[in-house]
DNA sequence: AAAAGGAGCAACCGCAATCAC
DNA sequence: AGTGATTGCGGTTGCTCCTTT
């Protein structure tokens, strides 16, 4: 059996939304609130689908929208983010009152890949494009995101993973790029204050705490495993043990 | 001035996750 | 626990406007 529709797909409009459909939709919202989506085009008086009307409101009517132009702080802050998250546009977006995934979606595609690019970035690794390696300025490279699998299988305090901007060296002395599936991000030193950045580390909002690989902890203090808190501990995924001496560390697998 | 091409953005589609029963 | 319904997300498409030729 498959599944039904989302909707009556034959008595629906498509494409642009007119003014008035706008209008019955904020309306709508406005006198009862973000509710059943599915039920809201009957009950607002509008021939849509409720994911066009849910898409609507979150992307362009919901009132606490910031439009214009994005500010060269909340590019760095996509760029950041990205490089920790990747394509999840949800949560970069939950990082940034008042801009929505698909915005921030769109902005990228069409602005920070060219950006990257021509800082000689992949903008889907982060990483120098191909064709020699080029060190990464640490200052503007994402402070607490480590990329290499030596960080993964080295102690915190080895001072290479800091300078050597994910490039290993073998024991022939060849530099070269390793794909490293340990994603561990560390907790903000109290010492540095860096605004944007530093918010964008912040715990995550309740609804993001929902999501596996978002975890809640007490400032600076605290060494958190989610493999621990999964069940995982000791398994092949989780090196913890070889690594005990990680100070406030997540690792999010 | 007109056509072609590119950029930007709103909206759609399909899948996966979550919810409700 | 299983199943269908609903919601949310990310990739993609297509339209409009702007720039270039």
């Amino acid at each position: 059996m498959g599944r039904s529709p989302c909707c009556e797909k034959a008595h629906t409009n498509k494409g642009a939304w007119t003014k008035e459909e706008d209008q019955r939709l904020i309306a709508y919202i406005k006198a009862h609130g973000e509710g059943c989506w599915r039920t809201l085009p009957k009950a607002a008086g509008l021939l849509r689908c409720g994911k066009s009307c849910r898409l609507r409101w979150i992307n362009y009517l919901r009132p606490d929208l910031k439009r214009g132009n994005f500010t060269e702080e909340e590019d760095e802050l996509i760029i950041k983010l990205h490089g920790m998250l990747g394509n999840k546009w949800s949560l970069i977006a939950g990082r940034l009152p008042g801009r929505t995934d698909n915005e921030i979606k769109n902005y990228w595609n069409t602005h920070i890949k060219r950006k990257l690019i021509s800082r000689g970035l992949d903008p889907q690794t982060h990483r120098p494009l191909s064709g020699g390696i080029q060190l990464i300025n640490t200052s503007s490279r994402p402070q607490l995101l480590s990329m290499t699998t030596e960080a993964a299988s080295k102690p915190a305090d080895s001072t290479e993973e800091g300078q050597s901007g994910g490039i290993s060296i073998n024991e022939d002395g060849d530099r070269r790029l390793d794909l490293n599936l340990d994603l561990s991000i560390s907790l903000p030193h109290p010492s540095s204050k860096s605004s944007t950045s530093s918010e964008a580390l912040m715990p995550p909002t309740a609804a993001e705490a929902r999501t596996p690989t978002s975890v809640v902890v007490p400032p600076y203090t605290q060494t958190i495993c989610l493999c621990y808190h999964l069940g995982f501990r000791r398994s092949e995924s989780c090196s913890c043990q070889t690594n005990s001496n990680y100070q406030h560390v997540l690792r999010y697998y």
